[in-house]
DNA sequence: GATAAATCGGACACCATGTCCGACCAATAC
DNA sequence: GTATTGGTCGGACATGGTGTCCGATTTATC
């Protein structure tokens, strides 16, 4: 006897508790295709749902489609990349270069273990609108933090502010995309250089603006 | 009758005139279709065609699919990239602040004009792995051209060199997220901010190393 | 006007998607 | 025990794009 007070459209009283646990089957799953070599976009809904012990059935009571599963993910890796600048950012104005240099590492540990979320994030992004829209508000929220970090520097008498406060806007897309480039699922211990750089970059951007360039010679060259 | 000698496996005497003629419809194409709201991966094979006025069929005469026209595509980016740096790199040692900005605004220009181009190559790279390839050799060579930059600035007794020259492996990527994000189809000259934050990151990164920082006090909270 | 090249339309098998449903399997309630 | 219920499962379904193939038609060339 079928039941009639059965309702599949509004299924959702599925505990939060029972998503995440999915969720986190899912995640495993990505982790483990990817390591693989596979790709992201061509792990399938079956594969991806098999691999996480549940049936591809199940995956779409909890997600819309992979996007929707990508998006829960973009937020945690947004937290997480957050956090990775806290020893920095409050400090900002009295931070030496090992506190830069940490943050920087902090970065390249999130892409080093979370390598392949990252790339399902960036990869998604490149097709799914609303996807795009988070990792857009990943930069973003970056910007805004590294802004915070600025102005506290600037705020400060022993740095003389430099012209430029845009520079906060270009800065955190060296650190995703060099991360994102270099630091994926490799340990950041074998990375000292990136480090070393990244940290260089930030500081000579920040930190060093005493010494102003002549801005106003004409071009040597014509463009 | 049909042609025996008519073989169309191997069939390409296709002049590579027509095969450019193609690629370019093709192109425009592109342009017309994502201007129009779509991302290049939601353009179908046959919609692409279609807008180009080919059919189909003869669209897989030319390209195997969607991944070997843009990697074709990438090419042509990839070389205006390298020549949108060239009144700067060769002269490197002593090219002054306008110098680098007109580099910059060279780099902008290439995503204001090709931004449909720049998204479907990085849309591309991010599932189909060729493309990938190409879109990292991309990657290396800007890396290449701004070292030979570096050496030469280093080179040249009037500046100090920095400790590390892995700077040039770091700089690319802020250039070309940079442009990809903020620059893609929109006027560079109304992005005077963008262009005066990538040109003093280039600057203090590279013509400033002079004021090192004390890289040896201990980092001041924990990470 | 004959011949070959280039293009076209259309059919084909293939595969992933997202939706839907009935069957099943627990655990709990009566 | 037996019935109900929330959750899972397998499978069917329509849909739509892919890449391949071929026969037919158009276009260019001499």
């Amino acid at each position: 006897m079928p039941s009639v007070t059965r309702n599949r459209k509004d299924s959702p009283q599925q505990s939060a508790k029972r998503r995440e646990a999915i969720e986190q089957s899912l995640v495993n799953a990505t982790n483990e295709l990817v390591a693989g070599g596979q790709s992201f976009t061509e792990i399938s809904v079956n594969e991806l749902a098999r691999t996480a012990g549940i049936s591809r059935s199940t995956f779409y009571v909890y997600f819309r489609d992979k996007g929707d599963l990508v998006g829960r993910i973009s937020q945690q890796m947004t937290n997480e990349l957050i956090v990775a600048t806290s020893c920095w950012i409050p400090y900002a104005e009295k931070a030496v270069w090992a506190d830069i240099r940490q943050t920087v590492l902090n970065l390249m540990s999130v892409y080093e273990r979370h390598g392949a979320l990252m790339a399902a994030l960036i990869e998604t992004a490149a097709y799914d609108a609303e996807v795009a829209e988070l990792s857009r508000q990943m930069m973003t929220r970056l910007v805004d933090q590294i802004r915070v970090g600025y102005d506290r520097i600037t705020a400060d008498n022993k740095h003389n502010p430099v012209g430029n406060g845009d520079v906060v806007k270009v800065l955190p897309f060296m650190l995703e995309r060099c991360c994102y480039f270099y630091a994926r699922g490799r340990p950041a211990s074998e990375l000292e250089w990136l480090a070393e750089s990244m940290t260089q970059v930030l500081w000579s951007s920040l930190y060093n603006p005493e010494l102003m360039p002549d801005k106003s010679a004409p071009p040597s060259m014509v463009g």
